[in-house]
DNA sequence: CTGTTAGCGCATTCAT
DNA sequence: ATGAATGCGCTAACAG
């Protein structure tokens, strides 16, 4: 047998070390990007790590690391419950996260004012290693943003993204084609039929519900002409002032088949459909699989629910900062956020 | 920063040994349960986890681990894609089991004749850490699966259940919830005119296609009593039967509104809907978004189609054996299989 | 049955 | 700018 072939499972950093003729601490400096090593020196190493297909363990890693990472999870104060789900899923990830070294804070922020938000951002530079945020996509948050990630914070939107921004990942859904799901589910629930449907969202100033928006006329004016989209209504996420809309709506057009709730706020929905008699016959598909939502869809209030699982963006937000920080591997599959339908029947 | 105070983080085994009075040897015998250490020791030392709330550091174990646990995935030979689909994931998450220490082998099995499924299931007593079966429920089955956990091996049943064994868990959906569903869909698809309804499936002595067809046929009769469910046909999963099948069904009911495909082959209805020129106006609901399946909702010829994820349901079986080895934590919420409605507009 | 000991692969001092 | 040494918490081989 010879001596020199052992069927080595996988390249250490040690081994590295070895192949660039440098010491480990160097080989780690060079890999981990730390300051303080020789361009040159980078090369030689990163020339090693590419020739032995070199990938960090990522168990040893956590094992040896003695600082927790901190990251900052940025929610819209004042919360409707969708808000409260994120804050929940972040509780029941804290075994996990601590597994993962990772230490994490809610902090709850007036997301509607550019201004706070870009302040609350700003208050995290040198302070986080990641910071994940819900947020309202305006020119000053966008600066923030670039400023975190600047300064070296990984920066993750969540649920609404701000796509001129650097930050690294969004995670959450293609809103354009949540309310293209919207669209279709309606005008098949409401049948060939010419009648007249509704739209109800917060406020077109946020992007997700101004996609969402456009989403949803794009299949109704394409492929349900018979169905007239009337114009849309502003709640602002409250379920009282949306249940008063509703009242409006139903008074104004009686006849009136569907509604498709763009934002939050649903329960108020609810409430003036109930009091009038039609929550049976209008067809009522909205966002966000809140406990409300589902007790909706069992009595036959709601037809529809689409959602995003809160839990599911919780890790897959810290998974991408984990890949971010120690080059883990990402599945990418894994990570799609995916469109969900509910239903009466299909409910988790 | 906030670099103060850093609190007590967490107890190592070594405390627990130390609480105790035993050597981290011991602590470790009794922790993992491995043989010869005196009932009265280990008593001691699950007093001790207890006292401390000792939870194994999942990173350290992984490190420390010499041996690569060994999983072996039983899928049907003969494939069709979704089982493709599934070991394509198995092949996608290689580098992260092996992160995990797992090694992952897939054997291809006639899962429709009980006895080769049992033998093959025998064949992996001692052989293997855990076993991930999509198993036909037969007592030859059952009484290998019982004898493969006797045996202290883990065993995890896919996308079918045979609930009356011992398996430790089963990964996939609510198989009647999931006809349900289907039901709804179709219900509301076909609208409140009086129509036939067909129903296609591999056979009705499989598990997960029984279930579906009971869901169904609860939903029709009790929300949909217009609607006539006309006998079930079976086709082998077979794409070819199922569109000899799908022919003579409209030579038998010109009529006939909407079908729904309880199991594989859904290729043969549509290539069957095609020529018969009934794909657009036929309602046509199955599952499993394969690449033929997307295809198929994109152009119209099928409405909806349930799915189950593949990727998902390959990880969630290997986190629930990694939890069972090791105790790591369950993200409960996590390891459950959505039934995931695709239309044209929310495909991933 | 129980205890002692030596790493696993990397992050992190502390030297040089 | 680089290297040597230490230890994270646990598994496993080896002693008693």
């Amino acid at each position: 047998m010879d001596a020199k072939a052992a069927p080595k499972v996988r390249a250490t950093l040690e081994d590295v070390a070895q192949e660039a003729q440098v010491s480990l601490a160097t080989a780690d400096r060079a890999v981990n990007k730390r300051p303080g090593v020789r361009a040159a020196t980078v090369a030689k190493v990163n020339e090693a790590v590419r020739r032995l297909g070199y990938r960090p363990d990522p168990s040893a890693a956590k094992l040896a690391r003695a600082r927790l990472r901190r990251v900052a999870f940025l929610l819209p104060a004042g919360a409707n419950r969708f808000v409260g789900l994120l804050s929940e899923q972040i509780q029941a990830n804290a075994e996990w996260m601590h597994d993962q070294r990772i230490h994490a804070d809610v902090l709850a922020v007036n997301v509607f004012n550019p201004v706070e938000l870009a302040k609350a951002l700003l208050a995290q530079v040198g302070q986080r290693d990641a910071v994940v945020v819900m947020a309202l996509d305006h020119p000053v948050v966008r600066s923030a943003i670039d400023q975190l990630t600047q300064a070296g914070t990984v920066v993750i939107t969540l649920v609404s993204d701000v796509p001129s921004s650097t930050r690294q990942h969004y995670v959450g859904i293609n809103n354009t084609a949540a309310g293209r799901t919207a669209a279709t589910l309606i005008g098949r629930f409401v049948g060939r039929h010419p009648a007249k449907v509704a739209i109800i969202l917060g406020s077109l100033s946020l992007r997700d519900h101004a996609e969402r928006y456009f989403g949803f006329n794009q299949v109704m004016a394409q492929e349900h002409p018979h169905l007239t989209v009337l114009p849309p209504l502003e709640g602002q996420d409250d379920a009282a002032r949306n249940e008063a809309l509703t009242t409006q709506l139903f008074a104004l057009h009686p006849d009136l088949a569907a509604i498709y709730s763009v934002g939050a706020g649903n329960g108020g929905i609810s409430t003036a459909l109930c009091s009038l008699g039609r929550a049976q016959d209008t067809v009522f598909v909205g966002h966000e699989l809140t406990p409300a939502a589902r007790a909706d869809l069992l009595n036959g209030t709601m037809d529809a629910v689409i959602n995003q699982d809160a839990g599911h963006e919780i890790r897959s937000a810290l998974r991408l900062a984990l890949a971010q920080w120690s080059q883990e591997p990402v599945i990418a599959d894994q990570e799609r956020i995916r469109i969900d339908i509910y239903l009466k029947d299909n409910l988790p």
